[in-house]
RNA sequence: AGCUCCUUAGUUCAACGGAUAGAACAAAAGUUUCCUAAACUUUAGAUACAGGUUCGAUUCCUGUAGGAGCUACCA
């Protein structure tokens, strides 16, 4: 299937009967436009094997391939490189033959597929979703649709930070300031209002520091003695140890923040099969510890933790469980990769999407599994991404310059709604196709900006750029998307009968070429967890189809094969840009 | 201090070690008898610096400069 793997087999019997050889490397790459072929075979790597001359061997490899292959014209070289013409009825069959797979590109999913979980979001219920979830999320969700099409199972799912010291700091500012108001009776969305009394917390403390600063203590004292800390402190140990009403409150006020959530999922098209809270995990982890312990795999301190020892490694020694015999936070991750292989059996890997700031951990992580001796620790893969700075300077939490969420999605729809209206998009529609085109618009410019950047860079994210309908923005491929769309309504009901092509237009081949490319990307983009090769393939598709269709019209075209040729070309051009537009969790509409 | 990642046109992004480093936006000039000009064509413009490895380096290695992150009995 595919150009290269016929020109690869064809090579490889020209090896073997002229050389006895078995060739595998071998590197076909697109010619580029200012030479004359389609396809390049790349020479050098082949002459240290075989010590002939560069130009003997090419002229050899070229000859044999014109003989052999029906679709080979000629071919020339140049400097190392063996350009080859390939017929244009090879094109408009191969175009043909594609055009009849469904789901192209795809790969089926099979009883014994392997089984992938993909964990991303995992956000703490103390507080909103945020930019940087959002760019997390997207990119979880869009590796799943990935390694899906790659034929694999997968599984989303999020890690909950329900507790901790965070949680009670938001449960504790709800008890003193909050009335008894709930999400409902302020008419506040759940997280929202419960991300509310985080902010109250911190105000509030930070008052109280001061105050004891001003009384002549230091710091490090002012912070561990305020009245607000030591209740919430308090309040955690209540929640430790089971206090009825504490755990009703905790209950209460999670469930408020799940509803949040769920709406913030809901707009970014997202969704999960499975939940893992961290108060069911939070103590896992210690037996595998202590079997690490009993291999002398960990060694422990005087003062009773247990550490492991990675300096062979080139990294530190590590902590795993505290003096007291509590668990860390790796202590915790531990305990739920192995609980999550002993759930399910037949898991044959795991993805973690968290940023790069967590590199060193994960390394830590998948290194004293390995130690440990999983089998399964060789298929994890931690999905680091870089930090999402925004025009006016970086985003910190702690700063309190957060982009959140719900507010980033509003205003992309609101920005959506503002460009479309400025260039006359909506006139005719009615008013509940508008507000569902504007999200769609919104939610495809938030989308594609963020996906199209290699995960592990940092992205400079400014919404206004992103919902331009001009270049390299999800807008313009959804337009383009409408476009071909409605150029089809108005040809696609013509009745031609198909004969063979033998001349088509040179721009009709690249488009085709670039279209017999796409199972590889999405292979190799399932390969290295990257959206992104996604995201550029279909804008490079786009931009093809634009500079083509710019000169050369359906309507105008008299030969009729020729006219249902350009029909199919642009039928499966609109089906590639609407899998590409899936697989990133794009929505593309007809219209627009 | 040590370790990791990043640095490409004015800006935002590309480029399995491959040919003259691609696009888009912004700038300058032009193009409309057919689908949605939100298009198309043309011009100008970049690999932080210094070495090395080789037929060939934005890519690999070493060093320098700049940016970010990690090196918590926090999660």
């Amino acid at each position: 299937m595919g150009i290269n793997k016929d020109l690869k087999k064809l090579v490889q019997s020209f090896f073997q009967s002229n050389f006895s050889l078995k060739v595998d490397k071998l590197e076909f790459q697109s010619t580029r436009k200012e030479f004359k072929g389609d396809i390049t075979l790349v020479l050098f790597p082949l002459v240290q094997v075989l010590k002939i001359p560069l130009d003997d061997l090419g002229v050899k490899i070229g000859n044999y391939l014109v003989n052999f292959s029906e679709y080979i014209i000629e071919f020339n070289l140049v400097t190392g490189f063996l350009n080859l013409n390939i017929s244009d009825k090879y094109f408009v069959q191969e175009l043909y033959r594609i055009y009849e797979i469904k789901n192209y590109g795809f790969i089926e999913k099979k009883v014994n597929s392997p089984l992938i979980i993909v964990e991303f979001s995992s956000p703490n219920t103390n507080k909103p979703l945020h930019l940087g979830h959002v760019r997390n999320i997207l990119l979880g969700h869009s590796v799943s649709n990935i390694l899906e099409a790659n034929g694999k199972k997968v599984l989303r799912t999020q890690i909950i930070n329900d507790r901790g010291i965070h949680i009670c700091k938001s449960m504790i500012a709800w008890k003193l300031f909050a009335n008894n108001g709930t999400p409902k009776s302020s008419g506040i969305k759940g997280d929202q209002f419960v991300g509310k009394y985080y902010v109250k917390y911190n105000e509030v403390h930070n008052q109280q520091v001061k105050d004891l600063m001003d009384k002549g203590k230091n710091k490090e004292d002012a912070i561990k003695s305020s009245p607000i800390f030591i209740s919430a402190q308090e309040l955690l140990r209540l929640w430790e140890s089971g206090d009825k009403s504490t755990y009703k409150l905790w209950k209460k006020m999670n469930e408020w923040v799940y509803n949040g959530f769920d709406r913030t999922y809901n707009n970014l098209g997202v969704f999960f099969d499975s939940l893992y809270y961290e108060s069911d995990t939070y103590l896992l982890g210690k037996k595998i510890i202590e079997e690490g312990f009993s291999k002398d795999l960990f060694f422990k301190k005087e003062d009773g933790s247990i550490w492991v020892d990675l300096t062979k490694e080139g990294l530190d020694e590590k902590l795993l469980l505290r003096s007291d015999g509590t668990s860390v936070y790796i202590t915790q991750d531990l305990g739920t990769a192995s609980k999550r292989v002993e759930d399910i059996p037949e898991l044959d890997g795991m993805v973690y999407t968290v940023g790069n700031e967590q590199d060193y951990h994960f390394k830590v992580l998948f290194l004293i599994l390995n130690k440990l001796g999983y089998k399964w620790s060789d298929s994890l893969f931690h999905l680091s991404y870089g930090m999402v700075d925004l025009p006016d300077g970086k985003m910190k939490s702690r700063e309190g310059n957060v982009i959140d969420a719900d507010q980033l999605i509003h205003e992309m729809e609101s920005t959506a709604k503002k460009v479309s209206e400025s260039i006359g998009k909506i006139e005719g529609m009615i008013k509940k196709e508008q507000s569902s085109l504007f999200k769609t618009i919104g939610m495809g410019a938030l989308k594609y900006h963020i996906l199209k950047v290699d995960p592990k860079k940092r992205i400079l994210f400014n919404p206004e750029d992103s919902v331009d309908f001009n270049g390299n923005t999800g807008p313009f491929i959804q337009y383009t998307y409408a476009r071909i769309k409605s150029l089809l309504r108005k040809f696609e009901n013509s009745n031609i009968e198909i004969k063979d092509l033998d001349n088509i237009d040179y721009r009709e081949k690249s488009i085709i070429k670039h279209l017999l490319l796409y199972p590889d990307i999405i292979n190799q983009a399932g390969k290295t967890y990257s959206p992104a090769l996604i995201a550029n393939y279909v804008y490079d598709l786009v931009k093809f189809f634009n500079a083509f269709y710019q000169n050369v019209s359906i309507s105008g075209t008299k030969d009729s094969s020729l006219k249902k040729f350009r029909i199919k070309l642009s039928k499966k051009v609109a089906d590639v840009i609407f899998s590409g537009c899936l697989l990133l969790g794009i929505d593309v509409p007809d219209n627009m």
